[in-house]
DNA sequence: ACCAGAAACCTACCGACGGTAGGTATCTTT
DNA sequence: AAAGATACCTACCGTCGGTAGGTTTCTGGT
């Protein structure tokens, strides 16, 4: 919990933890998430095991401060200020296409990160929360504007636009070829209101 | 590989073979995946590692037998005589509300046999690809008898509900409040065509 | 300029894991 | 009853994530 708070650190320091967060990201794209142990991965930056876990309380820990960088990286998706969340989840469905690496982990940390004991458990658990809010938000004010059939329930879609982003990618780590973004958009199309 | 064929062994073998299927799942199932070691699941049989070993090439060789037989169990829901198979996944879908252990080893196992040297890596890929071929096939039948829109592209689809399936579970095991029955029937329910 | 004190590491070690090698004991078939 | 396969064990291995406890390096306050 010490390493949660950037309070007090050198800038050498804050440096290298950045390096750290990159090189676990290269390292599983370069040689999956199965072959890259902390070793592997402190290696890549020139650190023991023991100098990684000075940053980070352990590897769990280390993996999952990837996924929080990615989310700031991928803008305000989970804190939208007004944004239609459906339009950003597509663009990430579109993104994640071009990163594999990235899928790999984030689909591994998911499914893992059930057990309490998990370091990423807190964080996938509110990230789930917080999706169902800003979809399901997004999904009225869409059916506001006229974008989308009245008949559905916001909160059951947002669970479902949730589950086919992280669907897909499983089914696109095992065949690279299925197109993420037009099942995405199957979906969305048939939720459009009928033509009057 | 010389596990595959059940050719050549005594009853007694048989039987200790079934009971560690049942002893992994009811084992993952108490104490969860992560503390589901090969060691817990030989003491529960009464076994060491090397004798669980013997009839299995490895832990995850194991796993991914658990998983066939549940898809044994579920009946034909991958070879279907001539079911609708939309309708056989919500009942699965229904089903793993009830079975927690199975859909951690599920899930756990979907993501990991992504590599290729998963033990399960074939089985997963066979079975996403005979999903897609048997869910198009009856959303194209049902989209002949009129029960489904004829706009959306059946392949397409099949990703979706597969997704829909596959992603609501890693929700749910975050939060096993929500209701995937009610998530997926409101995809299907939003498939079906507008009143003329 | 220097000197506490914190931060940035390292070496050495630990237990648990999955897996292998090679043996012994048990069963079944003839 | 012999022969051969099967069932299963003990002992061992390398790798993993992680910890304890040190040493070196930096930095801010006097």
């Amino acid at each position: 919990m010490t390493n949660e708070a950037p309070s007090r650190r050198y800038a050498k320091g804050d440096a290298k933890r950045r390096e750290i967060l990159e090189a676990a990201l290269t390292v599983i794209s370069e040689r999956g998430y199965r072959n890259s142990s902390l070793q592997e991965i402190a290696e890549a930056v020139g650190l023991t095991k023991a100098g990684v876990l000075h940053y980070f309380d352990s590897r769990e820990d280390l993996l999952t401060h990837v996924l929080r960088e990615r989310d700031v990286a991928y803008g305000d998706l989970f804190t939208p200020a007004d944004g239609d969340v459906v339009e950003l989840l597509r663009k990430a469905v579109v993104y994640n296409q071009t990163v594999p690496g990235l899928v790999q982990l984030y689909s591994r940390l998911a499914v893992e990160s059930e057990s309490h004991e998990h370091a990423g458990h807190d964080f996938f658990k509110e990230r789930y929360q917080t999706l169902e809010g800003t979809l399901s938000e997004s999904i009225r004010a869409r059916q506001r504007a006229g974008q989308m059939r009245t008949d559905v329930d916001p909160v059951a879609m947002s669970h479902v636009l949730t589950a086919v982003s992280d669907g897909l990618q499983m089914q696109w780590m095992h065949d690279p070829t299925i197109d993420m973004a037009a099942a995405f958009d199957a979906v969305v199309a048939v939720l459009a209101p009928p033509a009057p």
